[in-house]
DNA sequence: GGGCCAGGCGCG
DNA sequence: AAAGCGCGCCTGGCCC
């Protein structure tokens, strides 16, 4: 019936959404324009995306990657790239690059990301009629109104091409995180198991304690002369330590190691093993590793600076312990990459300080702070910057700041301004344009009733505080949310360099990391500032380099031609375990 | 039984 | 218990 217009221009973009509960998507030329429609079966979606990928390589606009993405990576298809409105919704709503009254304020683009729905891929297209659950609009003339509301509130922005590039990077790492939780990462249960055996004892047939923790469990109570002590119990601990004559405040590890008595190491070993325990057991190995591999649900933007947040699993808190578990299918390894001092350096970039960026090149940065004079010894370095980063005011941080300031006050005066533009109660952005959120009312109510003639001394000390504690917050927020968009810009050229290798034979394949990526190298885990690839063997050294290429090249789109290096330590292995 | 909080600790 | 940022998850303890 419907005639095909003839010789139509490749759409930039293709929208997807839902008419009248099929799938729908809508082409759009280079202007904007929609230039045709088409409606889907959800069969055939995943036919027809891989079609139009392969032949117009669009951006795909849609409401929410997971509800997409999830099911065509598990068709075996892959996109190149994407826009994410609800991602790119929240960045551009309050945005100060952003041009005002775009993008309105809170409403049903704000929704919070589908975890659940994730969690239960690829099932996703099963979801419709009224009991699916609150999430962005997938409408698709709401879509599509949406997508124009953000393209005006770019195109009328400060600067639309650091705006672009911000939105481009995030909705980068939307794929990215439905890719890795399809291929996930390689986990040997085995070795995980004999890690847990070794440290804690056999996993316990039937309930009760492994036989390491019992031990340890024992030698705490014989020590507290408690046989019926309470470990688990914070109050209850403290109340026995204290009646065995151990005055703390608190249970915690640190305050512990201070103390002498022989309650001490047992308790501590108590606790470390109580903790590998509960966090990443045998329950966690059942839970969340199945058919070799740790699928985690990865949140990009989940973390207000930008960074990527989890949800289940604690992806982002693996213990170094466990490393060794990380291990590559057979005939494949595993690049592990991780940028060595990246906030530091990106404050040298933002802020173009020539001396810090100077002290970082080709080297160790915190090595070349103490070549250059400005503080004595390499830990002095470290401490200093971070508190640098931080805001620390007192003890040896603080006491080390002046030098800092003499030596990079280029770099100091950028995360000093930040903290003092957040002590007055502004906003301050990230390089990109991603802008930290406004003072609470609560905060400002405080500000202001201090102010007033009959404030307390109270008043102003709360006040105070909490101009300081903002003040840390804005502070950090622009180096950690920059540095948060340097990774998202280098996984997204990784991932870009990795695809266009060449595939391996089906019978080199690493099957359980799904159909787009079983014959590929593939990023396997993101770590804010570390990335695990897993790559057939033949194909490990060139991915290794391909992560260091990345790395050059986000540097270079970020920062463009300022003299900053990004050094990366990048090991080749069977296994994530470091030496 | 579910919801919420604090303490504690893992990660960057 | 942190002086100094950002997270998630587990447990116990308390509430309804």
């Amino acid at each position: 019936m419907a005639e095909r217009m003839p010789q139509p221009d490749p759409p930039s973009w293709i929208v997807l959404g839902r008419t009248d509960g099929a799938v729908a998507a809508a082409l759009l030329d280079a202007d904007g324009v929609e230039t045709e429609r088409r409606t889907l079966t959800r069969a055939g979606l995943a036919v027809w995306v891989a079609e139009r990928e392969a032949a117009d390589a669009p951006r795909w606009v849609w409401n929410d990657a997971p509800q997409w993405y999830a099911a065509l990576l598990a068709s075996g298809v892959r996109v190149g790239r994407c826009h994410d409105l609800r991602l790119c919704h929240a960045i551009l709503r309050t945005s100060a690059l952003a041009a005002a009254g775009a993008i309105q304020e809170a409403d049903e683009w704000d929704a919070a990301p589908f975890v659940g729905a994730v969690a239960s891929a690829p099932a996703l297209f099963e979801l419709e009629g009224p009991s699916r659950s609150a999430g962005p609009p997938d409408d698709l003339d709401e879509v599509l109104a949406e997508f124009g509301r953000q393209r005006d509130a770019i195109a009328r922005s400060a600067d639309p091409s650091r705006l672009r590039l911000l939105v481009a990077a995030e909705s980068a790492g939307a794929l990215i995180a439905e890719e890795l939780r399809a291929a996930g990462l390689p986990w040997d249960a085995a070795a995980h198991d004999r890690v847990l055996a070794e440290l804690l004892g056999e996993r316990p047939a039937g309930g009760g304690l492994p036989a390491k923790l019992a031990a340890a469990a024992a030698r705490v109570r014989e020590a507290l002369g408690d046989p019926a002590a309470s470990l688990d119990s914070q109050p209850k601990l403290l109340r026995s330590l204290h009646r065995a004559g151990v005055l703390v405040e608190s249970t915690s590890r640190w305050e512990l190691a201070e103390q002498k008595h022989p309650v001490i190491p047992p308790l501590l070993e108590y606790k470390k093993l109580s903790r590998l325990l509960s966090a990443n057991g045998w329950a966690w190995l059942d839970e969340w590793v199945a058919d070799g591999r740790f699928r985690p649900v990865f949140v990009p933007g989940g973390v207000v600076t930008g960074r990527w947040a989890s949800s289940g699993g604690g992806a982002l808190q693996l213990p170094r312990q466990l490393r060794e578990a990380v291990r590559a299918d057979p005939g494949w390894k595993l690049v592990v990459a991780d940028v060595a001092q990246l906030e530091p350096r990106v404050l040298a970039a933002m802020s173009s300080d020539t001396a810090l960026a100077a002290a970082a090149r080709g080297r160790d940065l915190y090595a070349g702070i103490v070549e250059s004079g400005a503080v004595p010894s390499r830990q002095e370095a470290k401490i200093a910057l971070l508190g640098a980063m931080y805001g620390a005011t007192t003890g040896e941080s603080g006491r080390l700041m002046p030098r800092l300031r003499r030596a990079y006050p280029r770099a100091m005066g950028l995360v000093d301004d930040a903290a003092r533009t957040g002590e007055d109660g502004g906003v301050v952005s990230t390089w990109l344009g991603r802008t930290s959120p406004p003072p609470s009312e609560a905060w400002a109510a405080a500000q202001s009733q201090a102010t007033e003639a009959e404030a307390s001394g109270a008043d102003e000390t709360r006040a105070r505080r909490w101009a300081r504690d903002r003040g840390r917050f804005t502070r950090n927020f622009v180096v950690q949310g920059t540095a948060a968009e340097w990774a998202l810009a280098w996984m997204a050229d990784l991932r870009t360099r990795l695809h266009a290798m060449p595939p391996v034979a089906d019978d080199a394949a690493a099957p359980r990391s799904g159909p787009v990526f079983a014959n590929r190298p593939h990023l396997a885990f993101f770590l804010h500032d570390e990335v695990i690839v897993h790559a057939p063997a033949e194909l490990a050294d060139a991915a290794a380099e391909a992560v260091t290429d990345a790395a050059a090249a986000a540097g270079r789109l970020l920062f463009g031609d300022f003299p900053v290096d990004f050094r990366l330590d990048v090991h080749v292995a069977e296994s994530a375990l470091k030496d």
